[in-house]
DNA sequence: GTGTTGAGTATTTTT
DNA sequence: TACTCAACAC
C-alpha cells in the first residue's frame, strides 16, 4: 500500500490520506481523480481498517461505478461488499428495504422510463380534459421533474403556484400523475432519489440507521448533483461529517436536467471546515490540446480558477478543416481516420467523432457504411428503448405484478389478439366505475356490456396465458420467463414471419434473453424484480463493447469521463454548437462552451476539428458562420488544412 | 378492429 | 429528413 501511495502526486496523496472531515476535490479534466478515489477507498480499508460496508461511493454511470469497484478490488486483490454504486441503484436498494414505511408503497415497485411517463401524463391530460397543445406531455413531464428536483410535492407545488392559472392546472396533473404511478405500483427516476429523501425526512431511525452504516461516504462528478441528491448526501453525512466530494466545475453539463453549480461552489459554504484540494496535473493530453482547453474556458465568469497543465510535452497541433457540407465533413473526417489507421497502424479504437446532436451521426455513419470502415455509435435510443424490448418488458411488469394498468395494456393486444380500442375503453370504463384494477376488470369481463363474443373469448385466452406465465415465473429464471414469454404469447412467432425489420426485432428479443442470462450469471439474485430493474437503469453508455474494433461515434454528453487517443469534434458551427437556444443567455452560453470543454480534453494526442459552410438538418439547408469557440482558441495553436 | 395518411416537430439524456 | 401519433377510412 505505501508503494501504491508512492505513484500519486502531492495533491493526489493529500486527498487520498484525509480521510476524516470533509473533502473537496477539484478535479480538473485527466488528472486522475478516479485514481483517487479508488486509492482513497483501497486506504481506507487497508490502512486505516474501516469495515467495506461502512463505505458508500457513489458515482454517475453504472459503468463508471462497475470500473471503479474493479479497481478498488485489484489494488485490495479480493472483493468487498462496499457501496459502489450510482445515486439511483443505491436508492433503489435502500427503498427495496424500506419503502413500505411510506404509505402506499410496496417493495416490488417497477421503474418507469420517460416513455411510461409520457403515457401516463396523457392519460392524466385526457381524464382532466386538458389539451395537449396548452399542456405539452414534455413540458409536463420536464416541470414534474424539476419539482421533484425541489423535492416539492404536488401539495408544495400548489401551495407556491396555485395561484397562477395555468400552473394550478399543471400542479392538478403533478398530483394525479403521482396517484397514477402509485397505481402502477411504480416509482419514475426522479421519485427514487426523493422518496429516498421523503424516507429518511420523516424516518429519523431509518436516516440514523444508514448514516451509522455510510461512515465514509464519497460523491463523484458532484457539479452535476441536483438539490435532491445534495438533500441524500447531506442526510446522510451530517452525523460523521465524513464527506468527500470529487467534481469540476468546469464539467458541469447537465444543468438543464436540474443540475446546480452551485453544490459544488458552495461546499465551503456548507463545510466552512472543508478541506479542498485542486488536482490540476493532466496525465492524459499534451500541452497544446490544454492550451486549447485552457484559452475557451477561460471565457467564463464565476468558476473556481483552476489552470490544467502536463508534463506530457507540446505535442502536434489542433487541425482545422473548413468543409463543404456535412457529407464532405464526414468524407475529411472518415478518410483522415482511414488514412492514419492504415499509415501509422493505429487501431480504430483509438478515434472518437464527437457531435452536438445525435442528428449529425447520420452523415458519418453513411460515410463510413460507404467506405467499409468499421464504427460504433453510442446514444440514439438506448437498447431498452426499443419497441420490442419494451413489449417483452411489460409482459414481465404483468407477471409480476398485473395490478400495472399501464404494462398491461400495452401488450393486451400486442400481438394482435382482436381485442381492440373499444373493448379497452369498455375494460376502462368498469375499472373506474367499480374502483378496481384493468387486470381485475379482465376477469369480470363476461359481466360486461359491449363486449363482443369474440373479444371475450380472446380476453379469456390473454388472462389464462399471464395466469400460465405466472406460474413459471414461481420457479423459473428471468431468462426462461422471457422464453416462455415470446413462445406461449405468439409474439416471436408472429416477428418470424415478417419481414427483415420484424427478423431485427427477433433479434434484439434473443438479445435480450442473452442480457437476462447474463444478468443471472453476475447476480445471485435472478428474480425477475432484480433484472427488471437492472434493465431500466441501464444506460446506453454502460453497454459500450470495447472488443469489437470500429471508430467511437457519440454526442459530447455522452463522451464525458472518457477518452481517446485522436479526437474529432464536428459541426462546430453558430446555431449548432453552440447551439441556437444559448444565444440569449449568457448562463447557456456558458453551458455551451464547458461542453466545448469536455469536448476538447476527451482527446489524448491528436485534435481535430471540423465545421461545414453549409449544412442541411431536418430536411432544410442553410449557410453556416463559424463557431465562436473555434475563435477562443489561439492561432497559433490551430493548423489549417 | 385494423390499416393508412398527414400534420406537427425536432438539443443535450450519467438514471 | 424522418419519425410519431391522432384522426379518418375501410
Amino acid at each position: 500500500m505505501n508503494n501504491l501511495l508512492d505513484s500519486l502526486n502531492k495533491q493526489q496523496r493529500e486527498a487520498v490520506v484525509h480521510t476524516e472531515g470533509p473533502l473537496l476535490v477539484l478535479a480538473g479534466a485527466g488528472s486522475g481523480k478516479t485514481r483517487v478515489l479508488t486509492y482513497r477507498i483501497a486506504y481506507l480499508i487497508n490502512e486505516k481498517n474501516v469495515y467495506p460496508s461502512n463505505i458508500l461511493a457513489i458515482t454517475f454511470t453504472n459503468k463508471a461505478a462497475r470500473e471503479m469497484k474493479e479497481r478498488v478490488e485489484n489494488l485490495l486483490e479480493g472483493s468487498y461488499d462496499m457501496w459502489i454504486s450510482t445515486f439511483h441503484s443505491a436508492c433503489v436498494r435502500i427503498l427495496r428495504m424500506e419503502i413500505e414505511k411510506l404509505q402506499g408503497y410496496k417493495k416490488n415497485f417497477i421503474i418507469f422510463d420517460t416513455d411510461d411517463q409520457a403515457k401516463i401524463i396523457k392519460e392524466c391530460l385526457k381524464e382532466l380534459n386538458y389539451n395537449e397543445k396548452n399542456f405539452p406531455p414534455k413540458e409536463m413531464i420536464s416541470s414534474i421533474s424539476k419539482a421533484k428536483d425541489q423535492l416539492m410535492t404536488p401539495g408544495k407545488f400548489m401551495d407556491r403556484y396555485g395561484r397562477d392559472f395555468r400552473l394550478k392546472k399543471v400542479a392538478d396533473i403533478y398530483s394525479l400523475y403521482q396517484k397514477k404511478l402509485m397505481e402502477n405500483n411504480a416509482l419514475d427516476f426522479d421519485d427514487i432519489l426523493f422518496k429516498t429523501v421523503e424516507l429518511f425526512q420523516n424516518n429519523p431511525d431509518a436516516l440514523q440507521r444508514y448514516q451509522q452504516k455510510f461512515k465514509y461516504i464519497m460523491v463523484d462528478e458532484y457539479q452535476d448533483t441536483n438539490y435532491c441528491q445534495y438533500m441524500l448526501i447531506n442526510l446522510l453525512a451530517k452525523s460523521h461529517r465524513n464527506l468527500c466530494v470529487v467534481g469540476d466545475d468546469d464539467q458541469s453539463i447537465y444543468s438543464w436536467r436540474g443540475a446546480d453549480i452551485g453544490n459544488i461552489l458552495n461546499f465551503e459554504k456548507d463545510f466552512p471546515d472543508a478541506k479542498v484540494i485542486k488536482l490540476e496535473q493532466n496525465y492524459r493530453s499534451t500541452q497544446t490540446i490544454l492550451d486549447a482547453a485552457n484559452s475557451v474556458i477561460s471565457k467564463n465568469f464565476g468558476r473556481k480558477s483552476k489552470r490544467l497543465w502536463t508534463d506530457n510535452g507540446e505535442g502536434k497541433a489542433i487541425i482545422y478543416y473548413k468543409a463543404m457540407d456535412e457529407r464532405d465533413e464526414a468524407d475529411f473526417i472518415i478518410g483522415e481516420i482511414d488514412r492514419l489507421a492504415f499509415q501509422e497502424q493505429i487501431s480504430l479504437n483509438s478515434f472518437a467523432i464527437l457531435y452536438r446532436t445525435n442528428a449529425q451521426s447520420r452523415a458519418l455513419e453513411e460515410m463510413c457504411m460507404a467506405r467499409g470502415v468499421p464504427y460504433k455509435i453510442v446514444g440514439g435510443h438506448r437498447f431498452y428503448d426499443r419497441m420490442e424490448v419494451k413489449d417483452i418488458i411489460a409482459y414481465l411488469r404483468v407477471i409480476q405484478d398485473p395490478e400495472g394498468d399501464l404494462s398491461i395494456k400495452r401488450i393486451i393486444n400486442v400481438p394482435k389478439r382482436g381485442i381492440g380500442k373499444a373493448t379497452i375503453d369498455q375494460l376502462e370504463d368498469y375499472a373506474r366505475q367499480n374502483g378496481v384494477s384493468f387486470y381485475e376488470a379482465l376477469l369480470f369481463a363476461d359481466n360486461i356490456d359491449g363486449i363482443s363474443k369474440k373479444a371475450r373469448n380472446s380476453i379469456k385466452d390473454f388472462v389464462r396465458l399471464i395466469a400460465e406465465l405466472m406460474d413459471i415465473a414461481e420457479n423459473e429464471s428471468a431468462s426462461e420467463v422471457i422464453n416462455q414469454v415470446i413462445l406461449k404469447s405468439g409474439y416471436l412467432e408472429e416477428l418470424e414471419k415478417g419481414d427483415d425489420e420484424a427478423q431485427e426485432r427477433a433479434r434484439n428479443i434473443k438479445e435480450l434473453i442473452s442480457a437476462a442470462l447474463e444478468y443471472e450469471e453476475k447476480n445471485e439474485d435472478n428474480s425477475l424484480t432484480g433484472f427488471l430493474e437492472n434493465m431500466a437503469l441501464m444506460s446506453d453508455i454502460d453497454g459500450l463493447k470495447e472488443d469489437r474494433e470500429g471508430i467511437t461515434m457519440m454526442t459530447i454528453h455522452s463522451a464525458k469521463g472518457l477518452e481517446f487517443p485522436v479526437v474529432f469534434i464536428c459541426g462546430l458551427e453558430e446555431g449548432l454548437f453552440p447551439t441556437q437556444r444559448a444565444f440569449f443567455e449568457e448562463h447557456q452560453l456558458e453551458e455551451e462552451r464547458r461542453l466545448m470543454y469536455v469536448a476538447v480534453t476527451r482527446a489524448k494526442e491528436k485534435l481535430y476539428l471540423t465545421s461545414a459552410f453549409e449544412r442541411t438538418l431536418y430536411g432544410s439547408t442553410s449557410y453556416t458562420m463559424e463557431s465562436r469557440f473555434l475563435r477562443e482558441i489561439p492561432k497559433d495553436l490551430i493548423m489549417k488544412v
